[in-house]
DNA sequence: CGGGGGTTGTGATATTATAACATACGCGTT
DNA sequence: AACGCGTATGTTATAATATCACAACCCCCG
């Protein structure tokens, strides 16, 4: 629960920042992270990831295949799926439900429980850690959450700025 | 575990209850429901309640489909699609995201932001309420939230017990 | 050299969802 | 009764999302 007022480095996404320091960071984090554990990081999973790094826009898996295709990789749904199921095992990406679409992870290597906000008008997506609210009431229920969902659709700041 | 709580009106799917009741109430107060909006609970519409109402399972759109053709009704995907969409533009059903799949409200007419924990071995759903968890998150990133999806996945305490 | 595991590529197919249009029905007006 | 109108239902067709099954490749190791 280190989520303060000011957010450090709480939720990314709607914050204006160095964005391309921001991939950069996180490619090489994953390079790091699959050095570690003894993944290969290979061209099409690493071109998915820059692909999803792109923006912090949540892409649909067709998007990013037809991406990868004119990269010179294979054009097919499985090239797209599997590259984005490895990255979404090993902690590098997240699947958005609401909009069957997928993110980079914005908190790559902490530990996860990732909670979304996405925002209905310009389509970003942020990243927030530590929210685990239903503990309590999945006691109560004597339920063992093991995985959890937890989006929310609004308007980011920006958005909500124009809208006014 | 605190299993035998009693949950006065907390989480409905897990414990053992009179389901025939519950089934008859839901399905009297979508009556009432619609006939104080001026909606028309047509007989898809309520045969598409009754379906789901069945059990505390969540179905696919096809399967609910497959139950109408058979009753006689269209058996084309947008029968199921508008009986549904019916059903949850007037908070009778949700849909659950990470199944993409239906349940019928178990909360019907209360103020609704639900959550469900979902049983990953036999299925059965469970909504609660009043679980509102993002809003400090959300007031910090600047954020406006106006609908969450809260999905658990895991086990619920009958599965629990089998797997001990 | 000869496997064997992991990775990529492809064709085929399954599953979920919507668009577009036609028909039918209730209902108030003429 | 006849008409116009809005809502609901039904059908055809197609879009969008996702997985299966199998072949080819590549790299490392024995
Ligand atoms: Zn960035
Ligand atoms: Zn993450
Ligand atoms: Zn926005
Ligand atoms: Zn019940």
């Amino acid at each position: 629960m280190s989520q303060g007022s000011t957010d450090p480095q709480g939720i990314v996404g709607f914050a204006a920042h160095d964005h391309s320091a921001c991939t950069r960071a996180a490619l090489a984090l994953a390079e790091e992270t699959c050095a570690e554990k003894g993944l290969s990081f290979t061209p099409v999973r690493r071109r998915t990831l820059e692909i999803l790094l792109e923006s912090h826009v949540a892409l649909g898996a067709y998007d990013v295949l037809a991406r990868l295709a004119e990269d010179g990789f294979g054009s097919k749904p499985p090239v797209a799926y599997r590259a984005l199921g490895f990255l979404m095992d090993n902690g590098l990406a997240h699947r958005i439900e609401r909009l069957n679409a997928f993110v980079a992870c914005a908190h790559p290597g902490a530990a996860h429980d990732p909670a979304f906000f996405i925002c209905r008008k310009c389509g970003a997506v942020a990243e927030a850690q530590g929210v685990t609210p239903l503990d309590a009431s999945a006691d109560a229920a004597g339920f063992a959450v093991e995985k959890t969902t937890i989006e929310a659709e609004g308007l980011c700041p920006l958005c909500r700025e124009e809208a006014a």
